[in-house]
RNA sequence: UCCCCGAUAGCUCAAUUGGUAGAGCGAGCGGCUGUUAACCGCUAGGUCGUAGGUUCGAAUCCUACUCGGGGAGCCA
């Protein structure tokens, strides 16, 4: 009797007679032998059919069974260099659970549109495998970085009442009548619950109504806020600088497979180390006004311009080998997809040549007071190897609830870090006004209804204590480790502007 | 809300620039004993996003709309 077993399992048990359950991924046939790449959610493995008293019984119908067919085999475990995995099974028995239809999502490329609409099953192609389960891990590293350092979990409403930054971007929805919100952050509920257990988080989806189709941003993603009694700003800084590290540290640990196979430049990551760096809101605004963006940028327009270059002559070559005679089909198979990959490059690299200037202008311009745009972040980013925060914003650029510096009123004990290589903003914090008669002043001045924070000023009655926080994009956060192009590879079901389906 | 790009077979793309709509994959049938997105032969598969216009003639040119992609603003 074959026992169960998984292909993450298989290494233990070569030699062995075992069974598999999975899915067919590919499969490849000629007369007498069928190759099948098996996927059992644990790995891939691919298992041989030799045509012979054994296997004749179910040989004819296991050939024809389409991608994604379900099925069990039975079959004897080889260590094989040839094959994907490095291990293979020698099939003996086999029973179909189930034989698919005609598939949707093949072995070639597809348009993003197509594989949106299929996400239900796109997720169960490699590159998406890979990715979710380092989103998996993320998460964990989050839960398990927060209770083991004394945070105690605050679960926060999701059916809010009133904003808790800008009323824009809420989701509005009928609460028996009366409107409430989709919270977009659950911070004053927090700062309320950390005045009771000092040190608490929370973690879920959140919600934002923004209209911005960029690779950036959902309208339905995941947050984990952090808010500790008696904290600075400083202390504030020193806690995502261990957050973050420790998940990097994490994923490193338990995933060099995965970001190997998404192509993750590992040493990226290694390099990420305490302390990063800090500047404050007007350093950052002279960094950019200053000759290093220039330089950089200046770079970037001859490396760019020069890649363009190279993609020409390159797309014109391959396009000679799709149309030559005599060559392979699957050679031109492959030269096509890479046409499209690299006229897809091209046109990316052309706009961002044509926005260079405008950048260019833009961070030589720069004026105090005015909010760093994605185009600063990328920049600032990029001019460092680690995460940077950036502190000290002008109040007006900021929140309410964002304490007010001390020593220049014009600014606020904020940090905004963002993560390296341009990825921009994951991480948003601040120090809490803790000043009754300030906080009081700032609802005015942001034109707010203080009937609205009136339990928000009980917290400034009672025992007030400085104390701060941040939130954590999980789903950028993942964007950057796995370094992927678009967020919504990061989450099983995205959400976005005008799209809701599957 | 604004700017740029796109829409042709189930999928990914062609169509000599205005002159009879084509290939690969996938699907179906047949062949092949070590394949790596296998390969070889045959078959089926189309209201060229929608609506108007220009023209002897439109997938191709023009206008509007719809949908999608990328970016700006805003943000994690």
């Amino acid at each position: 009797m074959a026992t169960k077993t998984t292909i993450d399992q298989l290494e233990k048990q070569v030699g062995d007679t075992v069974t598999l359950q999975g899915w067919v991924y590919n499969s490849r046939a000629s007369g007498k032998i069928i190759f099948i790449i098996l996927r059992d959610g644990t790995g891939r493995c691919q298992c041989v059919i030799e045509k012979d008293e054994n296997t004749e019984s179910f040989f004819a119908d296991v050939k024809k069974l389409a991608q994604e067919s379900a099925l069990a085999l039975t079959g004897v475990v080889s260590k094989e260099e040839r094959a994907t995995g490095g291990f293979e099974l020698k099939v003996t028995d086999a029973t179909i659970v189930h034989a698919a239809g005609d598939y949707p999502i093949t072995p070639k490329p597809h348009g993003i549109e197509f594989l949106m609409k299929h996400r239900h099953l796109w997720f169960r192609s490699q590159r998406q495998w890979h990715i979710l389960r380092v989103r998996a891990t993320v998460i964990d590293q989050i839960r398990r970085f927060f209770n083991d350092n004394g945070f105690l979990l605050m679960d926060t409403p999701l059916f809010a009442p009133a904003a808790g930054e800008g009323a824009q971007t809420l989701f509005q929805v009928d609460y028996f009548g009366d409107p409430v919100f989709l919270a977009q952050t659950g911070q004053l509920y927090l700062e309320a619950a950390c005045m009771a257990h000092r040190k608490v988080y929370c973690f879920g989806p959140t919600f934002r109504a923004e209209k911005s189709k960029t690779r950036r941003h959902l309208t339905e993603f995941w947050m984990v806020e952090p808010e500790i009694a008696f904290a600075s700003l400083s202390d504030v800084i020193d806690l995502s600088e261990d957050l973050l590290c420790s998940i990097v540290d994490r994923v490193l640990r338990d995933h060099l497979d995965d970001l190997e196979a998404l192509d993750r430049n590992i040493d990226e990551l290694h390099a990420i180390k305490k302390p990063f760096h800090r500047i404050t809101y007007t350093e950052a605004a002279d960094l950019l006004r200053g000759s290093k963006a220039k330089a950089l940028l200046e770079r970037d327009l001859v490396e760019k311009n020069a890649r363009v270059e190279e993609l020409n002559a390159l797309i014109e070559e391959l396009d000679a080998t799709t149309k030559a005679q005599g060559v392979k089909q699957w050679k031109k198979d492959k030269a096509i997809a890479e046409v499209i990959d690299r006229r897809e490059e091209r046109s990316e690299l052309e706009e961002q040549i044509r926005n260079i200037p405008h950048h260019m202008e833009l961070a030589a311009n720069f004026e105090w007071g005015s909010d760093l745009g994605g185009s600063d972040e990328t920049i600032i980013s990029r001019l460092h190897d680690r995460p940077v925060a950036v502190t000290h914003y002008p109040k007006r650029v900021k929140a309410f609830y964002m304490r007010e510096d001390r020593t220049n009123d014009d600014v606020v004990e904020c940090v905004d870090v963002l993560a390296p290589q341009g990825f921009g903003e994951i991480i948003g914090g601040s120090a809490r006004e803790e000043d009754y008669d300030r906080l009081l002043r700032r609802i005015g001045e942001e034109k707010l209804d203080r009937n609205d924070y009136e339990w928000y000023l009980d917290l400034r009655r009672f025992g007030s204590v400085p104390h701060g926080g941040f939130g954590l994009g999980v789903e950028r956060t993942v964007a950057w480790i796995c370094n992927l192009k678009h967020i919504r590879e990061t989450i099983p079901y995205p959400r976005m502007m005008g799209k809701f389906y599957p």
